[in-house]
DNA sequence: ACTCCATTTTGTAACCTTTACAATCTGATA
DNA sequence: TATCAGATTGTAAAGGTTACAAAATGGAGT
């Protein structure tokens, strides 16, 4: 509790409890959750929560820089509240987004091909190691 | 014409002037349109043009592995058919997409972190070169 | 603690891209 | 040329996100 209040306070964001349990619930689960996901597992403590309010606490995250959107598919946002940079795999199996610690040469430089690069994101699809592990070779 | 016949014969894809047509705007037009911009464009030459036969062309190429869906924004799939492997930047400052040829290391990997890697896309935000070089430094 | 006000939350409806579906049409083969 | 599986078309539905207005609430100042 403490902390999610400190982050809030210190980027001047409003402090609500909703704010405090959306921050939290991205915090602990590091599932990169779809917006509905967010909704559905909040509900259960806040049944008055609002959809709007997930997707409105979003854009605030994310325009203080603590909170990144991952578009694997057109229809489906979701998001990430680990903002160190890493890459991001898709398994074909399971569904699920795994982080990959990577050495990527572009989150060094700057510019590539004249172009300033300001963001780098690398999106893999493949199948994770679980899923290797379990059917596969 | 005789290109583009032989590229959807070579894949046993069905030809219709409908997908000689699509196939040829995005062969000669790499600027990553989305469907409506596909569909508003080859509207101007043929008015009966269905936006679903947009999309089932779109798909029917992406199964035979002649079109990419790029994802950078939620609700909006952008398509490539330059099917060698680039990166791509979007300019914050114009909105364009461009390809970004990169000797990239993971394209070669075929694991990271134990995880089976198919496919690797890299996405960069930042500011084109034109954009650059008019208004800024 | 109380008041006030800007901000936030909520609920509903609108928005936009994509998909589903059924009827019509058409390309390729015989 | 006849046939039929597959393609195209138009409409409607689906699904995630956004817009909006009314009600509520957090935080500063008293």
């Amino acid at each position: 509790m403490e902390k999610y209040l400190k982050i809030l306070r210190e980027h001047g964001i409003k402090v609500t409890p909703q704010r405090l349990e959306i921050l939290r619930f991205l915090d602990t689960h590091h599932t990169h959750p779809t917006a509905d996901e967010i909704y559905h597992e909040l509900r259960k403590k806040n049944p008055a929560l609002s959809k709007t309010t997930i997707y409105n606490t979003i854009q605030s995250l994310t325009d203080h820089g603590l909170l990144h959107t991952l578009n694997f598919r057109t229809h489906e946002a979701r998001f990430d509240s680990v903002i160190n940079h890493h890459h991001h795999l898709l398994c074909s199996e399971c569904g699920k987004v795994i982080d990959i610690e990577v050495e990527c040469p572009f989150t060094k430089e700057k510019i590539a091909g004249g172009h300033r690069i300001d963001e780098v994101h690398g999106y893999f699809r493949g199948v994770c190691k679980d899923c290797l592990g379990i059917g596969g070779k």
